[in-house]
RNA sequence: GCGGACGUGGCGAAACCGGUAGACGCACGAGACUUAAAAUCUUGCGGCCGCAAGGCUGUGCGGGUUCGAGUCCCGCCGUCCGCACCA
């Protein structure tokens, strides 16, 4: 390798630089990280891909963001760990299996394999010796491993629930893959069904999971207030209310005896007095105890059921209800009887499946007793109102204020009357129970983890007549998915495979059957950045000291879409690993950022057909945009930015950057242009934009590296923008605020050109040069590299330690504040740095645009605000 | 309905604790080099008035606090996101 300066006209040829440095940094080997590393640890990754095909632009920004913070991380003195693995399992596999008649696998590693070679010529800093499949037995082993551990701990359960069931894929979903009544991926609506179903029992840790997202500083606020409002905390009071007359249960036989209470969970016991119905679900118990001897009950119930979780989202107007005919005595007076309604709209599923109605402060029962004709008694009045006069007609107010028509507890404030009614119920007795306590509600539900699917980690349980459901024992994992199957037919083929399907019963040797289900494939993802920190093991999950050295991660990047799901289950994760040993910490990721997505112009023909970027050209006519299909020349509507989709086909191939640009390129484009967690719309203006200042820092480079001569009052100036601009990038890297590095860093490009103009010194344009050099290396590695031998320094600049920021350089001897007159700015003084507030003012008053504002008086004020501003009031 | 975020040039944006609004980039205009183009360089670029110096005005709208407001407070308007029968 020569060291030779490039010839000043010789472009910098990013298609023959970009793989010779990603081999020079593979042969030495840099970028692997031992776990026993002395100098201090840091944790960056990525949230893995699926491997669908092909690296989209979105995973270049993601991958882009965290290799800016590994180099950089790495620079400064830290042992970087920054894997990178599969999230292999999923429905598309199958679904390209039952397509196309390939393999599940096949397609899979298929598919890795080219988008590892993808991400490999974007030039990124990752150890892949670590690298990780979830699909590999290797891996999801240990996922079966801990799901009997997790067993064991009393944190799996098996149940039958109604769950989501997604007609169009053949499974079920959990609550959070339901948006809108239709399935996250298919779109198909929803059914209800009974099925038998493995839960992780998330809401063990509902309490812990919302107390310690305040502990989460370096996370979203937006994300951690979307998780609380998901786990739903809520305090209240569980409330027994006394039935009028016993009710004999339904019958199903000697067991089932006699209901003479209905619980009722309620957040606003202080408006007990208001109550004038109770409402309990369909699936109640005393719906169904009911429902046996009375034909329009039952008819009632089953519409309920119809209608059900998946409706309830669309249906969102019409309130029914049942009078069962049945009463209730008011807890607080029990000579006050209240009718018990059957109503749609309370939910089997949270609280105890019936409430109590006070329809004068809550819309829904406002809305409900109007209907029914169960009037309504205000009990809270507003503080500006008379309560004499303050009636509800068809809104509720569920505002604070005092309590009126409510006996002992009148003129109390709401939160007192709370205290008054949870006090006094929790005391009085009803059969020997108290009548009344406090309790803590979640909205979070357990998580189903059951798909009746091919392509997910097999669930290591065997069904089995008479010992019933058996765990696979720890010798005998992995269960492996067979590799023979054929998706002829919908449905699960696991279940369709004998062979594999039938085997013995571990305890008792009879015939027996193994569990048909796998995991939910966020259970692949909520551990893998654990199993990174040592993926070599093979008879454990993980190692102790490993796991608790690396985690908690320091900077987890990724998109928005994760911020409920993934994160949460992962956060679950952990804790179920540290209850059973896996793990010392209980918190996954430290530090959390959600980057925004990369949108793209649309384009559409006259025939309202989509078209490509590119197939588009773009003419120009001052402000006026016109676009045209590059080959029939007709012109083309432009539409709306939007998420690049291949739907809408405003997709741009990383593939074709990298190939006609280069990886820093792309890399630049994608951290300069947008705040990283806004959105970034790609535009073919901005990626030559970034490829013009490859260009610009291969020249200046080359130019500074031959520099001699010199004006040594120009490398003062030179030496300073270089110093000022290396810190505001360190500063702006740790805040992950890549768009003002880049603008820091085109500010010293323009320091030194203007520089080398002025004929600076040789030295200074050299140490100036390669601060530019350095600054560009976490964004630009390959260029930088390149430019780091122009200026032959010794090594790789990917090994070089970060410059010092030479703060002296930044203090100014003199400094120039701006002088307003009544606000407004007129003029400028500069002045001593240590010049104190008199001669400032001196100094201003002797400013001429000053004395002809003044007219020969006295300001009535002078405002010197040190180091800042004067502004004069006259 | 509930919760949250945001609104700054033609565009992406910057402005950290209230202290020079528009850094930096893109696009665009004028010019240089060139037979020409590309590339590169110089220069202009919120609006209005002015040859210029300079002046007025300007951060969604209306008010307020302050010597001073893009930033703080009150009230509107608009956009986006999350949750949605949660008792």
């Amino acid at each position: 390798m020569t060291n030779a300066a490039p010839n000043a006209l010789e472009r910098y040829n990013a298609k023959e630089a970009e793989p010779h440095w990603q081999q020079a940094w593979s042969e030495a080997g840099i970028f692997s990280t031992p776990n026993d590393d002395p100098r201090p640890k840091y944790y960056v990754l990525e949230m893995f891909p699926y491997p669908s095909g092909r690296i989209h632009m979105g995973h270049v920004r993601n991958y882009a963001m965290g290799d800016v913070v590994a180099r950089y991380k790495r620079a400064r003195g830290f042992n970087v760990l920054h894997p990178m693995g599969w999230d292999a399992f999923g429905l598309p596999a199958e679904n390209a299996a039952m397509e196309r008649r390939v393999n599940p696998r096949d397609w899979t590693y298929a598919n890795i394999a080219t988008m590892r070679g993808q991400l490999q010529s974007m030039g990124l800093s990752l150890d892949w010796s670590r690298e990780i499949a979830t699909c590999d037995p290797a891996y999801y082993k240990h996922q079966q491993r801990m799901f009997l551990d997790f067993l064991n701990a009393g944190l799996v359960t098996r149940r039958t629930a109604k769950v989501n069931w997604d007609p169009v894929d053949h499974t079920v979903l959990a609550n959070e893959q339901v948006i809108d009544g239709r399935g996250w991926r298919s779109g198909a609506l929803v059914e209800s069904r009974e099925l038998t179903q493995w839960f992780f029992k998330i809401t063990d840790f509902a309490q812990d999971l919302s107390d310690a997202l305040g502990g989460l500083e370096r996370w979203p606020e937006k994300v951690r207030l979307m998780q609380r409002n998901w786990i739903g905390r809520s305090e209240g009071l569980e409330v027994r209310f006394a039935l009028d007359h016993p009710l004999h249960a339904a019958g199903t036989g000697g067991s089932a005896g006699q209901i003479d209470t209905i619980k009722v969970y309620t957040t606003r016991p202080d408006t007990l007095f208001g109550a004038k119905f109770l409402a309990i679900a369909a699936d109640h118990p005393v719906s169904a105890a009911l429902a046996g001897t009375d034909a329009t009950l039952q008819a009632f119930i089953e519409e309920c059921r119809r209608t059900g979780t998946a409706q309830a989202a669309i249906d969102t107007a019409e309130k029914l209800g049942h009078d069962t005919g049945l009463k209730v005595r008011h807890p607080l007076d029990p000579s006050w009887l209240l009718p018990v309604y059957v109503a749609n709209f309370v939910l089997m599923e949270y609280g105890t499946g019936a409430v109590f109605g006070c329809p004068a402060h809550d819309q829904r029962d406002l809305d409900f007793a109007n209907k029914y004709g169960l009037g309504n008694t205000p009990v809270v009045c507003p503080e500006d109102q008379d309560a004499a006069s303050f009636i509800i007609t068809d809104t509720a107010y569920d505002g604070d204020g005092r309590m009126i028509n409510s006996r002992f507890l009148d003129d109390m404030t709401a939160d007192e009357a709370f205290r008054a009614v949870a006090d006094r119920l929790e005391e009085e007795r009803l059969g020997g129970e108290p009548v009344a306590a406090r309790k803590v509600q979640f909205r979070l539900r357990d998580w189903g983890v059951s798909r009746q699917r091919y392509w997910g980690c097999p669930i290591p349980i065997i069904h089995c007549e008479d010992c019933g459901a058996v765990p696979v024992p720890v010798a005998d994992l992995p269960v492996t998915l067979p590799e023979d199957v054929s998706f002829d037919v919908p449905g699960n083929p696991l279940e369709r495979d004998h062979a594999w399907r039938d085997v013995p019963c571990p305890r008792c040797g009879k015939p027996a059957r193994r569990e048909t289900d796998t995991m939910d494939t966020f259970v692949d993802s909520s551990w893998y950045y654990a199993r990174f920190t040592a993926p070599w093991l093979q008879d454990a999950p993980t190692e102790r000291a490993a796991v608790d050295h690396w985690l908690a991660v320091d900077q987890y990047i990724g998109g928005i879409e994760h911020a409920i799901l993934h994160l949460l289950y992962a956060r679950f994760f952990m804790r179920a690993m540290k209850a059973t040993g896996w793990s010392g910490v209980s918190e996954p990721f430290a530090g959390l950022f959600t980057q925004g997505m990369v949108v793209h112009e649309t384009y559409k023909d006259a025939a309202g057909a989509w078209v490509q970027p590119s197939e588009v050209r773009i003419e120009a006519q001052g402000t006026e945009r016109q676009a045209f299909h590059v080959k029939t020349q007709a012109p083309l509507g432009i539409g709306a930015i939007e998420k690049m989709s291949k739907s809408k086909k405003n997709v741009v191939d990383p593939d074709d950057i990298i190939a006609s640009y280069g990886a820093d390129t792309a890399r630049w484009f994608m951290l300069s242009d947008s705040p990283p967690e806004r959105d970034v719309i790609w535009t073919e203006e901005g990626v030559q934009g970034a490829a013009r200042f490859v260009q610009r820092v291969w020249r200046l480079v080359a130019t500074a590296a031959a520099a001699n001569g010199g004006d040594a009052g120009a490398d003062a100036a030179l030496r300073k923008a270089a110093h000022k601009a290396l810190a505001a990038v360190e500063e702006d890297v740790e805040r992950l605020r890549f768009n003002r590095c880049v603008a820091h860093i085109y500010t010293l490009a323009n320091a030194l050109e203007d520089a080398l103009r002025a004929s600076v010194s040789g030295p200074a344009a050299g140490e100036a040069a390669g601060i530019l050099v350095q600054l560009i290396a976490p964004m630009m590695p390959h260029l930088a590299e390149a430019c780091w031998r122009v200026l032959d320094r010794p090594g790789l600049v990917a090994q070089a330690p970060w410059p010092r920021a030479d703060r002296s350089l930044l203090i100014e001897d003199d400094i120039t504040l701006p002088v307003q007159i009544n606000g407004k700015k007129r003029a400028d003084v500069t002045v001593p740095r240590e010049a104190g507030v008199a001669a400032v003012e001196a100094a201003v008053l002797a400013l001429e645009p000053v004395q002809r504002a003044l007219e020969g008086r006295a300001p009535r004020k002078v405002i010197v605000v040190p180091g800042r501003i004067v502004n004069l009031v006259v």
